[in-house]
RNA sequence: GGCCCCGUUGUGUAGCGGUCCAGCACGCGGCCCUCUCAAGGCUGAAACGGCGGUUCGAAUCCGCUCGGGGCUACCA
């Protein structure tokens, strides 16, 4: 009897394949996850390609962009622009030739046929079919079988011509998918293959390089099942094997509607970065949304569990409403699965990115502080923006606090007894540990002046953090130390004598 | 309009013909803990879109229907 034997499989060549046109989608990084994972389980490579075919759209900067965002979330691409790789080059614009030879290779081979239609003529065609509601679309082929002379001289005539697949009437109506098993496809239409511009459409392009860069598995958006079948057909006259296609549900904006900019301002990759989001918390969330978590108990797992268990058929095939609302526990989560130095360094980071400010007491050390108090932050935490205004009142000088009014309001009538008795109390501390204030505060306030602990504390807090809500109050006091407690306790003090009101 | 994809609590999912009067996570309610707030523990409410079949038996299979989404560009 031997042990049953696992099913070897081959090293995957993933690609994620984004298009310069400014801020990285959301959906990049969420294919991006998926194809790393496969990449890295079969111990393949992920290739990063710049779509860069529509020069209308794209914007400057971008693809540093893309590095960025990829490189934060740690899904680095093996080959790519930047880094290079076997296969290059990796921008499209820079394989101009290529997709011409094999347009043209196609139009010789009677596959594909040249087009002298106007941008007008095709705008009028698709009108009148939208009008005519009829059930048969798409280009009328007009061009096929004509001369550039006998072309001209009919109406709608363009001197440069595009090229169109000729889609035979056997064209593929149907492909396995990794994910949904055997799809069916619509009969696809001409399709332009090689633009006026000189540039291919996505379909030659995406055909032309994912073959010869070696992708054995396209990971790409459901929006695309509709035209695998022109991408199939491609790969039959070019006499390539296609790759396995996997074909990822769409994320949604909160009215079910693929996920937009416009709509979900999440949509953008660097929001999260901007909002204090962990990486590993938004990959662990990005992967939630498409496959089920690996433990049974918590979602909370890391890259590496979710890739060493990875399994095309069990990404779900329905598109998930992108709601953060479990982004935010997952994010506390990770934030509280930080080791403490770790954590500092990366609110620390996250103020240095964001440009936040200090007022000036020439006293603390801001990195320091968030040292000190990182551990009464790490299970407060929600986001490393929520840090800053958690321990604000620690930076802040003794003498400029700001007292809450909300805080204030909530304070009995009289307090000077308890703040009074808090000073003389804290008067005789000699180590100030947040053990020695706790102690010391209870023995005066609660035992000594019989108030209820919650009753008790209230005023010191509101002296010591300006606020009703607050991190741990002996905690926070130790960080501050003795002089800069009594000066903010006198201060309410004097405070509540001069206005009563 | 045509074609394609999808449909389990509020959200993300488990479920692959009986063990499901449907499990888990987040969120929400309650309780406990407690210096506030969290975190943590316990606990509660909350779903198989509908209708017909097949079957001894259906969330699971089939058909229809309804609903949502995508595509239908010289955009990707």
């Amino acid at each position: 009897m031997t042990a049953q034997k696992m099913p070897v499989i081959p090293p995957a060549r993933t690609r994620v394949a984004p298009s310069p046109t400014g801020d990285p989608h959301v959906g990049t990084a969420y294919q991006a996850v998926f194809d790393l994972a496969w990449a890295r389980a079969t111990g393949g490579a992920f290739v990063l390609r710049i779509e860069d075919t529509d020069r209308a759209r794209e914007v400057e900067g971008s693809e540093a962009q893309i590095y960025d965002c990829l490189d934060w979330l740690g899904l680095t691409p093996d080959e790519g622009p930047r880094t290079g790789g076997p296969v290059g080059p990796y921008r499209q614009s820079e394989r101009l030739d290529l997709y011409r030879r094999y347009a043209e290779e196609l139009v010789a081979a009677g596959h594909a046929y040249h087009c002298w239609c106007t941008p007008e003529r095709l705008a009028d065609l698709r009108a009148e079919q939208a009008a005519a509601k009829t059930a048969k679309t798409g280009y009328d082929r007009c061009c096929l079988g004509l001369t550039r002379d006998e072309r001209a001289r009919m109406p709608g005539f363009a001197e440069t011509p595009v090229i169109r697949m000729l889609v035979p009437d056997d064209a593929p109506g149907e492909f396995t998918d990794l994910i949904r098993g055997d799809v069916k496809t619509p009969f696809p239409d001409d399709q332009v293959i090689l633009k006026a511009d000189g540039f291919p459409t996505y379909h030659l392009a995406v055909v032309v390089d994912d073959h010869l860069m070696g992708i054995t598995t396209a990971v790409r958006g459901e929006e695309w099942i509709s035209s695998t079948p022109k991408h199939l057909l491609l790969y039959r006259w070019l006499g390539w094997t296609p790759p396995a296609f996997a074909h990822m549900p769409l994320l949604r904006n909160a009215d079910k509607s693929k996920i937009s900019k416009r709509k979900n301002p999440a949509a953008r990759l660097a929001w999260f970065r901007e909002a204090g989001y962990l990486p590993e918390a938004l990959v662990n969330f990005l992967e939630l949304l498409a496959y089920p978590g690996v433990h049974p108990d918590t979602e909370v797992q890391t890259f590496a569990e979710f890739m060493g268990a990875f399994d095309w058929a069990k990404v779900n095939t329905t598109g998930p409403i992108f709601d953060l609302t479990k982004l935010d526990w997952l994010n506390g989560a990770h934030i509280r699965a930080l080791a403490d130095d770790d954590l500092a360094a990366r609110i620390i980071a996250y103020w240095d990115e964001t440009g936040q400010t200090f007022p000036a007491t020439g006293r603390l050390d801001p990195a320091r502080v968030v040292r000190e108090a990182v551990p009464i932050m790490k299970e407060r935490l929600t986001t490393l923006a929520d840090a800053y205004p958690m321990i604000d009142f620690l930076l802040a000088p003794d003498d400029d606090l700001t007292l809450e009014d909300e805080a204030l309001a909530g304070l009995p009538g009289d307090t000077t007894d308890a703040l009074d008795a808090a000073v003389t109390a804290l008067a005789g501390v000699d180590d100030f540990t947040a053990e020695a204030v706790q102690q010391a505060l209870r023995t005066a306030l609660v035992e000594g002046l019989s108030l209820k602990p919650k009753v008790a504390f209230a005023p010191v807090r509101v002296a010591i953090t300006g606020r009703r809500v607050s991190p741990p109050l002996f905690e926070s006091m130790a960080i501050l130390g003795r002089d800069a407690c009594l000066a903010r306790l006198l201060a309410l003090r004097a405070k509540t004598v001069v206005t009563p009101s």
